[in-house]
DNA sequence: TACAATTGTGTACTTTATACACCTTTGTTT
DNA sequence: AAACAAAGGTGTATAAAGTACACAATTGTA
């Protein structure tokens, strides 16, 4: 809870510097070794968890915006988002938008209007950042998916969107680069997609599947040391894999 | 072009009813035998085109807002609007914002803000709709998609990423129900999806394929008295259309 | 009556998808 | 050292889907 001069403070500030009504709300998915994690934010002194969002600036164009909000809440930088769909229910902060209402009228405090949401995703290594929560937040961790608590607002219904899109990115777009080390084995990369999906995949049939999109490339050496048998190490064909981020994989009709 | 007080009018109007710094830019798509049209504002006195578009109103949900900027723009009402991008380059209006700046010092132009637009897009029978302009246009015609006219603003780019959505959704979302008559042939559905495509698809297989989705339902009784042999007609299951709408074709993973 | 246009239906071939089995490698157990 | 378990590479049989065709049936027109 903030102090009304504090408040104050805040409102001015937002007031000078965002683009009124209009926030962004990023769905960080993490991922490393076959664990599947969401990046949330907990305020100071409370069990009130949120995903972290923000404001754009009055001349800041979106993608900026939502990479630099990533930034200043959770310390992650240069993460690749991408947006999936607007949140414009009128009612969608209404809690929120009541919290300060005997401190100050709902007319002067800014935070309390309207505010659609551009919900963004991405996709990140959980061990390659280290999240930083900011002066709002407590903390700033990684839950799993299957133990996400209860989140404000409507982070739920965005965070369920997202991991939608997300699932659907994976019928027609590549995934994986940014997320698997330089090389990576085959079962290393089946986890992903297994974790993604949250189900099983047949180990052969993933194989020649993923094979045949043609953007791995197979080292000579395969890796040494670890107990069993040593597997191939693959690499991203980064030209390929851009390429079909752009033109997509199976065409359908 | 606007007198001042015109302008000062509408500003104050808009100040008072929309929402600051959103608008919502609808890219109709109109089909009818064979042909694709996108509809299209014109405005008065010159050869200035642009799509629909419109502010939301303080409490009004997205969706709602959506509906009745078409309905008021172009008299289309009860249309399925979908949601797909929100364009927010702060520069997507700059030519539009300066169109009056020696009239009316830009601060006090509500419209000459800087605007997030939310894309939308529908595909209707254009013979089952009659479009008609609101006092700004001049004319809000169907335009043929390979005729289009320059467009004003950043409208190319929402109307080029709304026909990439389009496309897109073939490839997993049954398409047709309300751009189809009751009845159908085969052939007159196949024309939907090429003309969506812009491309030839084989007649056997696309009848192969569609029946195989398991949405559509034959008649008995072959259309009767056009020349050449009677072709059966068809008609969309209803119940298993929805259920592919929510559903969603084929899995992929 | 021949013909062109349109539509229904079939079939061979290729490609993908699915469900399996078997072998190799490597560290651990006995 | 031999046996074993765990992980990983590769293959194959079968089914399903996608692609490329050919041919027959119907109907109005030349």
């Amino acid at each position: 809870m903030l102090t009304k001069q504090e408040l104050i403070k805040y409102c001015n500030d937002a007031r000078q510097n965002y683009l009124d009504h209009v926030s962004i709300d990023c769905v960080v998915f993490g991922f490393h070794e076959g664990q599947m994690k969401v990046l949330l934010l907990k305020t100071h002194h409370e069990e009130k968890w949120y995903l972290p969002g923000g404001f754009v600036l009055k001349e800041e164009p979106i993608e900026m915006a939502a990479n630099r909000i990533l930034m200043e809440r959770t310390g992650l930088d240069k993460i690749f988002l991408q947006q999936f769909h607007v949140f414009g229910d009128p009612d969608r902060s209404k809690f929120h938008n009541d919290l300060y209402k005997d401190m100050l009228p709902t007319q002067e405090n800014w935070f309390a209007g309207r505010f659609l949401s551009i919900g963004y995703y991405a996709l990140v290594d959980f061990f390659e950042v280290t999240p930083q929560p900011d002066q709002f937040s407590e903390s700033c961790t990684w839950r799993d998916l299957d133990d996400v608590p209860e989140l404000q607002l409507d982070h739920e219904l965005i965070f369920k969107t997202a991991l939608d899109a997300l699932r659907l990115q994976l019928n027609y777009q590549p995934i994986g680069y940014n997320l698997m080390p330089k090389e990576f084995t085959m079962p290393e990369l089946q986890k992903l997609y297994e974790t993604i999906l949250d189900k099983k995949l047949d180990r052969r049939n993933f194989q020649r599947r993923i094979l045949a999109f043609g953007i791995l490339n197979r080292a000579e050496q395969p890796r040494k040391g670890g107990a069993h048998k040593a597997p191939y190490l693959y690499s991203f064909d980064l030209e390929n894999y851009r390429h079909a981020l752009t033109e997509g994989f199976k065409g359908g009709w």
